[in-house]
DNA sequence: AAATCGCCCAACCGCAGGACA
DNA sequence: ATGTCCTGCGGTTGGGCGATT
């Protein structure tokens, strides 16, 4: 068998797009939808190659394409985004509605890029080459390769940073304003993480004052049905960080959540933990930005009363009981 | 006014990987 | 199991355009 070349050398249209040729793709999408750009061009009437086409709709027709200069949040955003993903621009722009990976790579290399070189910020490492060991901004991340992920174990998560690890995702999913009262107060259940806490320290709390209890899970309950304060009863020891596993990874729609709030990665049981630098349980900026990022997220909650009653129905309060529930 | 330079960004290229036959 | 199709991704290119000489 040979592979038919994607596109035909001969006769095919490169080069800037008429508006015309834009019309037409416009139209045809518009009339059978996204997809099959390879036989697009044919039945569109266009002399260009499928992948053209898919790229013109993708980076400048589509509709919901927001266009003009980046705003100093996108901005933002954008160099916290890299500092996690690195030049990995389609997960960056998943993360700013209306930016196309294309228009914020090419945005990080012609303005970004140099901004960052310009105060002697390394653009790859996000790090100052006068405090490599050390972020000069933590507004501009805190990004680890793999091999540092995987060495950095010194620090474990507890379970309780895991059970409102999971809480984290549920609150997403049953109203936002739940988990920004829950991590704006540092937590109900973050009493036994150090950075220095050995493994078997961490399981040895599982059963115990770390367990949540219905008490717990009422207010988390309370929470979806009353409006976000700034106030929780929540008990903190505020000596200890707070963690979040894989936030970007299994909370990746949180859009534009700002690492200038986190502290480091570490690894436990592989799995990568987040953690929150410990001012953060009384940071109110940053329990603003995540309550703004999870309300402009609404089109995605899911509250409704079958999940009240859903968490109404947990009869397991241990850690692994509502571990379960919530996985 | 003309030539040159440098920047910006739309578009292209090659590759990778999942889906499918 | 294998090969092709199809799509998406990241890196690169080159044309347009404003600024500078």
């Amino acid at each position: 068998m040979v592979r038919t070349p994607c596109c035909r050398a001969e006769g095919l249209k490169k080069g800037a797009w008429t508006q015309e040729e834009d019309q037409k793709l416009i139209a045809y999408v518009q009339h059978h939808g996204e997809g099959g750009w390879r036989t697009l061009p044919d039945k569109a009437g266009l002399k260009r190659c499928g992948k053209s086409c898919r790229l013109r709709w993708a980076n400048y027709l589509r509709p919901d394409i927001k266009r003009g200069e980046f705003s100093q949040k996108e901005e933002d955003s954008i160099i916290n985004l890299h500092a996690i993903h690195g030049n990995k621009w389609s997960a960056i722009a998943r993360r700013l509605p209306g930016r196309t990976d294309n228009e914020i790579k090419n945005h990080w290399n012609t303005h970004i890029k140099k901004r960052l070189i310009k105060k002697g910020i390394d653009p790859l490492t996000h790090k100052s080459p006068d405090h490599p060991e050390t972020l000069p901004d933590k507004s501009i991340g805190h990004q680890e390769d793999d091999d540092q992920k995987s060495n950095n174990n010194k620090s474990l998560a507890s379970p309780s940073a895991r059970f409102l690890n999971k809480v984290a995702r549920f609150g997403k999913r049953i109203n936002h304003s739940a988990l920004s009262i829950i991590i704006g107060s540092g937590g109900p259940f973050t009493s036994h993480t150090t950075p220095t806490t050995s493994a078997s320290e961490c399981e040895k709390s599982t059963s115990s004052s770390s367990t949540p209890n219905s008490s717990n899970l009422q207010m988390i309950l309370d929470a979806t049905t009353t409006p976000t304060t700034s106030t929780s009863t929540f008990s903190n020891d505020a000596s200890a960080p707070l963690m979040y596993d894989n936030i970007f990874d299994d909370i990746d729609d949180m859009t534009g959540f700002s690492s200038r709030f986190l502290n480091d990665i570490v690894s436990h049981d592989d799995e990568d933990f987040l953690m929150l630098d410990e001012s953060c349980s009384e940071n109110t900026l940053f329990t603003e930005e995540l309550t703004m990022i999870l309300q402009e997220d609404t089109t995605e909650t899911m509250f409704n009363d079958s999940h009240l009653k859903l968490i109404n129905e947990v009869d397991d309060y241990s850690f692994e009981g509502i571990d379960n529930w919530f996985g």
